[in-house]
RNA sequence: UGGGCUAUCGCCAAGCGGUAAGGCACAGGACUUUGACUCCUGCAUUUCGUUGGUUCGAAUCCAACUAGCCCAG
């Protein structure tokens, strides 16, 4: 009996030619688009990985393909999971990445579960990354072959129970494959632009949505420097992240980043590039992927954000949930609320939320 | 209101008689399934505190005025 997949559509040509390939495979493909932030209003935007003409896109897709569509409302999830917790990072003075919680809360917690009931095997989705089977045993993620694509950094909290049933046909091919195939099968999605900024803020000002979303109100403070100086007024701290130069507004001849947000006193540190960089990296919230945890130091290569080169770094654990990474060359942006990733041979090995 | 110094783009700052460097900031674009970073482009074409003067020609020399700073008071 064919395996039944559940194929998250976005409507873009990722998720398009995955659920194709996977068609091709032989799978039993079941199309979902999965609802999550539209307001009430039909507006269609045309970008962002969840956008509404999205479902309209997949419908189209999932005809030409030959495979029946649903659509599913994720809205509560991703409200609670995505949404709350992005407000509510960046009041703290985090930064949050919403793509990683909405990858592990709402693509795979959510989606999973619905699709395991209405008698699923497997879901897939259109990310450049592969899942792989392990000698120990686990359940892998492996970076994609097209580097440049590679989307493991945003996945590495997945658990073993949601990789086990998870499929990505696209780990192998580059975007340039991926829309050659979608142009032969004629997709009408096949020149759309890759998504890109925050898709529940489709005007892209996310400070001004958590102004209007957040319960809290958002206070003007100072801009000091690492002795306390005061150098400036900034507008709240949800409008800066660690490692921010542009929209400062301070002119100190050279450039200046913010080096750190200081919610009890309501203040941004501004330091210059130097002091902006740094070897460690502690992080909490752990999640192991191709080990199941990692009980002595070891020399890896990490990321500490989503398009970061990555770099060589010790990680060791220093508590029941808490990891040092030292870094042989400092790194520029070390920010609490991002994740840090921990990679060898191409594979996952885990990786935490940045605590500093 | 005696003496001295300084006034060039939002900030800092080159320029020293030959037709306005640069850095920061800012704007636009590229990159990007987060925020950022990075990169590219633009940014004083009758203008160099003001008004006159000298000169073929001045931001660059001279004078007065204005403003700010410093020292004496």
């Amino acid at each position: 009996m064919k395996k039944k997949v559940v194929v998250g559509m976005s409507g873009g040509v990722d998720s398009s030619v995955a659920a194709w390939l996977l068609k091709e495979q032989g799978y039993d493909v079941i199309g979902i688009t999965m609802q999550v932030w539209q307001e009430e209003s039909f507006e269609s935007s045309e970008d962002g990985c969840c956008g509404l003409s999205a479902v309209e896109d997949a419908k189209r897709v999932a005809q030409e393909i030959g495979i029946p569509h649903y659509v599913m409302n994720f809205r509560r999830e991703f409200k609670e999971s995505v949404i709350d917790y992005f407000i509510r990072e960046y009041v703290e003075g985090r930064t949050p990445n919403p793509c990683i919680a909405c990858n592990r809360h709402v693509k795979w917690e959510a989606l999973l579960k619905r699709s395991l009931e209405i008698g699923a095997d497997y879901i897939a989705t259109g990310h450049y990354a592969s899942v792989e089977r392990l000698e120990n045993g686990r359940f892998g993620l492996r970076t994609a072959a097209a580097a440049k694509k590679d989307q493991t950094y945003a996945l590495y909290n997945l658990t073993q129970e949601q990789l086990e049933r998870t499929i990505m046909p696209l780990g192998k091919y580059t975007k340039e494959k991926v829309r050659d195939m979608a142009e032969n099968q004629g997709f009408l999605v096949a020149d759309k632009p890759d998504s890109q900024d925050i898709c529940f803020i489709p005007d892209g000002d996310y400070a001004a949505y958590i102004k209007e979303h957040a319960p809290w109100e958002i206070f003007p403070g100072n801009f000091v420097l690492t002795d306390g100086t005061v150098i400036g007024q900034h507008k709240g701290i949800i409008h800066y992240t660690v490692g921010q130069r542009k929209g400062l507004g301070l002119s100190m001849g050279c450039p200046v980043f913010v080096i750190e947000i200081r919610k009890e006193t309501n203040e941004v540190v501004i330091g210059t590039d130097e002091q902006a960089r740094v070897c460690h990296v502690r992080a909490e919230g752990l999640n192991f992927m191709a080990v199941p945890d990692l009980d002595q130091e070891k020399r890896v290569w990490a990321k500490i954000r989503y398009n970061h080169k990555g770099g060589w770094c010790t990680a060791k654990r220093t508590g029941v949930d808490e990891l040092l990474c030292t870094f042989e060359e400092p790194v520029r942006g070390v920010t609490p609320g991002q994740a840090v990733v921990l990679y060898e041979d191409g594979l996952v090995l885990g990786g935490g939320t940045i605590v500093r």
